[in-house]
DNA sequence: CGTCGTATTGAAATCCTTCAATACGAGTGG
DNA sequence: CCACTCGTATTGAAGGATTTCAATACGACG
């Protein structure tokens, strides 16, 4: 896929565009990268001047903590932008590291900024994209602090499911998720050991099936109670949030009003 | 204090102003509003056409999970903007709530747009703004995830020490945190009794001292490493983060570079 | 064919929650 | 002024969820 190519139907997610707006995109000078599982690509500490889009993989933002324990703080799917907060400040208070093999595109910091300065409502979807990022880590405190095990996989899970498909026509039943149990525990704050054990009990449900980094949802509703889970956090459009039909997934729109 | 000079402090912590933008930020009409502790100040849901800037109190962004326990995401501070995301996130993911009696003020969203298209340098700064708050909520996924119930207290007055100091001229070793144990225990994500328990070995450490909403750290550095504590992630310029001297509090450059 | 990372299981230990009771201060109405 | 209530802080004890330690299994890879 096109870096630009991705990076607007990212931006189709948080704005309206107009074709000057889509022209300038396309021409944005991208640099292609791949990176091998696990590489790190930036670190606390850094100083970058460039940002990137995920084309393929996983990639996630990672803090040590003093014990020497590693907190996955984030998971990014393709169409994220996982540094580019860096574009404001300047200093990276976090690793920013491959999960799986992933294809990225770089753009210069200078570029997104005459970008910004250019066509406003670019900025705009940009600036929207860092707060529904924002929003994501504020469920992410509630699903870590307040919720069992259990639920917070499958609150993880259902989260999954709706970001890696949000840019896809048709969302499907069935998506990659390649990580290890390390990961899966780094991410929701548990030990290896509990989350497989947890993993089993959810598997034990008969709602969804994750082996070989598959994941299968066989009971949507049911994983959403468990789950606790409300997709009014991710903040996508209506049409992003009905899950098509490959399985037997009905639509997401969040149960009554205000 | 009025309300543009509290959001000139905020942004000098973001970005060096011009006079003209000074002027501009003075010129905003502020709507000020004082609101009662446990007021409800947004409701998840709500779509609000302004934003504010909290001038005196404390007030949190919190979430209820299914089995009705409040989660609180964040704390805000004086010179915090809560709900500023409402600018470009049409509909509310949280509540916000005031802790305390507090006093408000508030500004129509077109009015910031207006600013924001005649001073980029202002929005740039909002938008650090946003993005620092991402990397606080980065900070409490570790913190709550990672950590022990006696380091996640600790590691909260940390950087409550910091947040509440960054526009005093002179930090203070000691400073009004006015919480019930149940607010603790919503931001930390444990029991109150444990929360109580906790706050005694806290206590007992002689590190730092807490009685009706004060508190008093006696011994820095030995509360930084219980917190497992380093306020790069709070991204505030050098100044702000030497802390001055009433107590023996002394400078908190991060030790050692990337 | 050995090694390494990952998945799985058992058992013991511990952190933390829950339940339950008491204490204390502020506010309210008699 | 007293009795009453309510929110908050504190303590004890029991139970449960999760971690840690330790061992085994399994597949990928060189």
């Amino acid at each position: 896929m096109i870096a630009s190519e991705r990076m607007l139907s990212k931006l189709d997610l948080l704005v309206e565009l107009t074709d000057k707006e889509r022209t300038a995109v396309q021409a944005l000078p991208f640099r292609i990268s791949r990176q091998p599982a696990k590489a790190d690509i930036v670190r606390e500490g850094d100083w970058p001047s460039s940002s990137f889009i995920i084309l393929e993989g996983f990639v996630a933002t990672s803090k040590n903590t003093g014990e020497g324990a590693r907190a996955i703080t984030a998971l990014h799917v393709p169409g994220d932008m996982p540094d580019l907060m860096s574009l404001h400040l300047p200093e990276m208070d976090c690793d920013v590291r491959a999960i799986t093999n992933c294809v990225l595109a770089f753009v210069e910091h200078d570029q997104l900024r005459t970008l910004c300065r250019e066509y406003p409502r670019l900025l705009h979807g940009l600036w929207k994209g860092t707060l529904i990022e924002a929003a994501v880590y504020r469920e992410s405190v509630v699903n870590i602090g307040h919720r069992s095990a259990l639920a917070r996989l499958a609150h993880f899970f259902c989260e999954m499911m709706i970001r890696t498909n949000a840019n896809q026509r048709k969302a499907r039943a069935h998506f990659p998720l390649p990580l290890t149990q390390t990961d899966l525990a780094d991410i929701t704050g548990m030990s290896t050991v509990h989350v497989n054990r947890s993993l089993q009990s959810l598997r034990a449900t008969n709602a969804i099936s994750y082996d070989q980094g598959q994941v299968i949802i066989h009971r949507w509703e049911e994983l959403l109670s468990m789950a606790d889970f409300n997709p009014a956090y991710l903040h996508l459009p209506e049409e992003a949030l009905t899950i098509g039909t490959d399985g037997h997934l009905k639509s997401l729109a969040p149960k009554g009003g205000a």
